[in-house]
DNA sequence: TTTTCTTTTTAGCTTCGCCTAAAAATAGCC
DNA sequence: GGCTATTTTTAGGCGAAGCTAAAAAGAAAA
């Protein structure tokens, strides 16, 4: 079945609800999530009901069938290799990759996806830390924490972003934070919930809620 | 100005269809090209004129203006240094690349073709000998002439092919017949033009007059 | 030059994806 | 339970890009 490129972003926008909110997507949320009407969203929902992707009853928000859960896994895949290709290969910043890689994740071509993921020597996560679907959609889950809820004292291994937004990505690389650096919760101030964090061992850095409860740890005993 | 993939496809055809024929594009050779109604030529041909992309004389046929033939190049750069990466790094065959360049070549982000450019070590030519143009739309012309207007106890060396269609490529493939092959005419008959070569002074094949009109080479001597 | 053939354009219709405004259904509150 | 607010759907329209059929223009041939 060939699907344009709206139909897809559709079918990725919804799979991305039902992930956050383990819940079916209402209309709303996908029409927030493009930022289309949702007279457009009700309107696209009967076609992907149409064509089987989704299970759509009126006024009841839409489930994801199994195929239409496969492509959307699939998009994903492509998105994400694509980033580890942009900035393992081509040297891209982790904040200049999600549009680039928004355009690239709706190539058609089954052969480029597989040649590419080989490429890459087959890598299960980002350079955002997200895991990256294999072929069949099964995602590597990882225990992870958000920084926030970390215990001072304790050393933990960046592993992960929450938010993708460029101000943050851009933020994080001008403190030193990239995935795998390590950080010692030093200090922690429970009036604003902000922290002191050692980086790498070596430079002290400051952080806000905002900033460590977007930021994924793990110990440094778990890889 | 942001174009649809659709106006971009256009623009090439244009592009491609006056380089070969040194004229101005028919309706009707637009309409055979891009496997559209003349109709829906006309349409489109008056949103780009109105976008002030080509000349464009009702009955008269088209012309591109400077900035619609910088897309268009453009377009034809992305497309080559595609393909160009997709042979060397990704290993596909020269049969299998063009359809996948024909969707990369659309991917909107000038820091992306400057990286890739770079990434491959700025190549001059694609996997097929087609010259890639540079940012500005120049095109290297390289000295060269169908293997059929070579003459018999000569050698050359294959730079290019004619034909891009599938059978054709993967026939090359079949006989050894690679860009960088040297070529050497051993013999020649007048009756249906056909002939023999030797390839890389090992294996002789047989050309028929179809098959080395199709092929571009050049004398050993200037590379 | 007139007739015929080919090419191109116009006219009118379709689908996709989007919109706003209004109506209908659901959810939340007193 | 009934009123209000929110959410969702319907109705009606629009632009892009395609189509067919018919008309018009240009080219070729008699």
């Amino acid at each position: 079945m060939k699907l344009s490129q709206t139909e897809e972003n559709y079918l990725k926008a919804i799979y991305k609800i039902i992930e956050k909110s383990s819940k079916s997507a209402s209309t709303n949320a996908i029409s927030k999530a493009l930022e289309t009407s949702p007279a457009s969203v009700t309107e696209m929902l009967k076609r992907l009901a149409e064509k089987e992707l989704i299970l759509y009853e009126k006024y009841k928000g839409v489930q994801l069938k199994a195929q239409g859960e496969k492509i959307a896994t699939n998009l994903i895949r492509k998105h994400r290799l694509w980033e580890v290709f942009l900035v393992q290969e081509l040297n891209f910043t982790w904040d200049e990759i999600h549009p680039i890689a928004e355009q690239l994740e709706h190539i058609q071509s089954p052969e480029l996806t597989i040649a590419l993921d080989k490429y890459l020597d087959h890598p299960k996560f980002d350079p955002h830390g997200d895991p990256i679907p294999d072929q069949e959609g099964n995602i590597t889950v990882r225990q992870q924490i958000p920084l926030v809820e970390g215990k001072p004292g304790h050393a933990y291994i960046l592993v992960g972003v929450r938010e993708h937004s460029k101000n943050f990505l851009q933020q994080l690389e001008n403190m030193d934070l990239i995935l795998g650096a390590e950080l010692e919760i030093t200090d922690r101030f429970e009036f604003d919930q902000s922290m002191k964090v050692l980086v790498n061992g070596a430079k002290e850095q400051f952080l806000s809620q905002k900033m460590s409860s977007n930021l994924y740890v793990q110990n440094q005993k778990n890889g």
